[in-house]
DNA sequence: GTAAATAATGAGAATGATTATCAAGTTCAC
DNA sequence: GTGAACTTGATAATCATTCTCATTATTTAC
């Protein structure tokens, strides 16, 4: 878990790898993405930050995005949520709420996340697929919800 | 694995407890979706079955995942795409190509996944949240692809 | 430093997958 | 067979997201 600073100098470096300065507004988003602690659609961003326009929100997202800072995710409902990407946060998972859409991180202990992996790569091999990431969530009813 | 008499039997029950009739039109999607074994987008599907118009199908589809039938599934393009739900399919994942977008199925031997799922209920139990199901895919490159 | 060059911003328009509408066609109950 | 209730399909509407472009900010060259 790195400090906010470090975090930033991360994703400055990222950036720059990219061509692409780090601007205010995308600082700003990446304060919001780190003070949410869960990932977020573009209103619930705006909640926390609501002085980057909306247009500037999917503009920047994107461009972090690109820069391999932040990962897009897509669940059942109609909203993208963003969240820092994974070398940032630490591998993890998700528990995607049914009821209200809205989504948690939680994380395997390593021995399962071991095993997991190992099994995951031996189906890929058969398929001929070769794997670059897994995505494990669950669905079901939050703390909230309940 | 049931014969296609013994899933349109299970749907045709499906729909009668949701008050829907299991038509022609719906027919034809239940064998579309058999046919192509892997989940389909709405152009996919019409690749195999054009006699169904694109509105009848976004409905009959909405049906038929209520009815618990058909399952749709999001993954990061733009299009959704539908399959047979699990009980008649056999719980299973998906390697999704990240260049081509397409979507295949897998499944773990049954040690693993019932690993999986204990520590999933465990960590789900520590985060206050009841599991419903789980969703496990691959990100990379398919055959066709690399 | 200053000015030209280049990049980023933000407001609003455009896009496109999906959903809603509704008149016409089917099916069921009696 | 008739009418009520449901389904269909063509088309219009919706709305998250992307694009456009004039304005503003930042960098670079001198």
């Amino acid at each position: 878990m790195s400090a906010a600073t470090d975090i930033d100098e991360e994703i400055s470096g990222l950036l720059a790898k990219a061509d692409q300065r780090y601007t205010t507004g995308r600082r700003k988003l990446v304060r919001a993405l780190i003070d949410g602690g869960r990932p977020m659609t573009i209103s619930q961003i705006a909640e926390i930050d609501s002085s980057v326009p909306q247009s500037s929100m999917y503009r920047n997202l994107t461009i972090l995005e690109e820069a391999g800072a932040v990962t897009r995710i897509v669940t059942s409902d109609e909203f993208a949520r963003y969240e820092l990407a994974e070398h940032l946060m630490g591998h993890h998972h998700h528990l995607i709420c049914t009821s209200c859409g809205d989504v948690a991180d939680f994380s395997l202990d390593n021995r399962v996340e071991s095993e997991l992996d190992a099994a995951l790569h031996s189906a890929a091999a058969t398929a001929g697929f070769s794997i670059d990431a897994h995505r494990l969530d669950l669905l079901g009813t939050c703390t909230n919800c309940s």
